[in-house]
DNA sequence: GGTGATGCCGCAAACGGTTACAGACACGCG
DNA sequence: CGCGTGTCTGTAACCGTTTGCGGCATCACC
């Protein structure tokens, strides 16, 4: 066999640092290691059944005719993609850019590749459930955040074998990581009423075609209770709902603040929200923290500068358990759904003072 | 065989709607619709050659039986991955999230998938460069943002038949978007001069492992340019350099600030840097606009409400231009890499005025 | 010096699709 | 009526790995 070398060098191309059209495949590590393909597999994998010395030369070949194995026709045949999906209805908004981060630092690190999808409708969810499910041998595992899927889609899906962790919202079927939005709210809205507030006006979001409603929904109920146990109830005309963008917070604040009987105070879904309706307060020449006492949520990168005061989740955190609840749901046990709430904390700066008297 | 349906039936599972363990394939489709695997395919993609009756038919069964084509095994047969492959230093910098945001965007409507890798390091950058080139099967292409390549390794990379956009930076083999960041750093540097500033700060980006040195470097050739022209030298001991993190840079400002001479301007390499040291400036007292003037670049989504000065670059714009330039490189027509260089805009607000006597 | 255990290694069959190629069939035309 | 033409469909060979199983040395041990 060896000696046969040079004879063939003449006739093959011998590819070794070829141009363009060099795929070198695993047969051809083989034959030039002179073992067989299984070998060259398990050697390169660090499986055992190999002769150190075996391993060694599988190893060298490798390196020196520069092999990387063709992803796809490994994942076909082992079963597995080692890629875990996320769903995110926007990419680019201050929670789930960083939650994403943190998460796919986690992954990354673990050896698992993110695949991102923007899931903006509810069309989209359900492409993107399809599309990834386990049957579509696409991705190991799911994670949704703020993308809600009802009891009986979710179970649906495990029953399918899918694996998903769920951010935001919370599932029985699925393993989830929250926050108690109704406290958020709760916390909020009783800030502001021990300053004396009682026209509190409360920014909500439609986030788009209702994929998770039931963040806003708890925090609204939050309020509500708020109100409740200081024997209030909350004026309805006092409720807006815009999206997450700063853009069109401030022109709903704007048409709120402008009302005959305008709030004295405002609460925010997110701080992006509440930054909207400092600037609108800025139009109206309104003082923050004096005018208008302003309380968002989320503790945004940018809320400190602003002197925001925020009921502060922990995103990353979020995104770091969002992993590591993955991982354990990856291994081969099967494990009953967990589910973790972190806690939230009230984070008071200047946007808030007691109401000024008119 | 069909009559043998009933004697087997007891057997077998016989599949149909079972729970977890219903890989629904091709070939199932196939037998139920009668017809072979090979039409079902070409059913299931539109291709021609397929009666319309036929195709009808294939389709109800399909949907049917709820038949999802496994992925990694299509692309493995069709030596396609429908995948595009994006690395960036951070993906929760705002820059990077709202780019990729885009890219996704538009890259989705296309039909293709985002695979996501934060890229902090050397080392990282030279792991994802080769997991992804075209050799691992992996993705169609890739999309480089701020993670730069030498020129040699970027011939090298399309030598091997590889695909790549770079956003940030600019390099001869691969097709770019880019901004021109001398002009950024003159112009910036220009309004400050002109507002008689002469002792100008400026907070310069180490991009961890100098991912992307030339960003940082080409804005402050900028700085050096327009103070060049207006006959001055800038001071060395007013250059410092931090991370992109707000917390960094207001720990830099305030080190800065404190100094004998202190600056009476700040130019930083981008919003979010600008933020820290306008939370420095707000902890030493200093009033911006006034004691202190600042301008930054991106125009960031906060940077309005905090009035900060700014050049602007169109980030989003970036990320949909980058998606053109891979969807029109991702044809088999082979073009001579593009490069666009998309302008910026100073946007002027609250955060620059004349120096203040002291 | 047999014998059983042990450790390496190769063969070949998956994995689940795609696609070149060729066969079958219907149709139109001379 | 025969033959070419065109349309539809099936057969089977891939795509590049992984992996169960069996063979074959080698070694320890009696």
């Amino acid at each position: 066999m060896a000696d046969l070398g040079e004879a063939s060098l003449a006739g093959r191309p011998v590819a070794q640092a070829a141009g363009a059209g060099s795929p070198v495949r695993i047969g051809d590590v083989a034959r030039a290691a002179e073992v067989s393909t299984a070998t060259v597999s398990r050697a390169l994998r660090g499986l055992p059944h190999v002769a150190t010395a075996t391993r060694q030369r599988v190893l060298a070949v490798a390196a020196e005719l520069d092999y990387r194995p063709n992803l796809p026709a490994a994942r076909l045949a082992a079963g597995t993609t080692n890629t875990i999906a996320v769903a995110v209805p926007d990419p680019a908004a201050w929670f789930n850019a960083t939650m994403v981060g943190a998460l796919g630092r986690e992954m990354t690190a673990a050896g698992y590749d993110l695949l991102l999808s923007g899931v903006a409708s509810l069309d989209e969810r359900q492409r993107f459930i399809e599309l990834n499910g386990v049957r579509s041998g696409r991705s190991d595992a799911v994670v949704l955040v703020d993308v809600a899927l009802d009891e009986a889609a979710a179970e649906a899906f495990v029953a399918q074998g899918g694996r998903a962790v769920s951010v935001g919202f919370r599932t029985k079927a699925l393993s989830s990581v929250t926050i108690d939005n109704v406290a958020v709210g709760s916390d909020a809205t009783q800030l502001l009423l021990r300053h004396g507030h009682r026209r509190i006006g409360l920014l909500s979001l439609d986030s788009g075609d209702s994929l998770n409603f039931s963040i806003p929904a708890h925090r609204a109920q939050g309020y509500e209770q708020a109100h409740a146990e200081a024997g209030l109830t909350p004026d309805p005309a006092l409720r807006v709902s815009t999206s997450n963008s700063w853009a069109e917070a401030r022109r709903a604040a704007h048409a709120l603040l402008q009302s005959a009987e305008r709030p004295s105070a405002m609460f925010a879904m997110c701080d992006e929200q509440a930054f909207g309706i400092m600037l609108a307060a800025r139009d109206l020449e309104l003082c923050i923290g004096e005018d208008l006492s302003v309380v968002g949520v989320d503790d945004h990168d940018q809320s400190r500068l602003v002197g925001l005061t925020t009921v502060r989740q922990h995103v990353a955190r979020q995104g770091t358990v969002a992993a590591e609840l993955l991982l354990r749901m990856l291994q081969p046990s099967v494990e009953p759904p967990q589910h973790v709430q972190l806690d939230t904390e009230l984070i008071i700066r200047d946007s808030v003072g007691p109401p000024s008297v008119d």
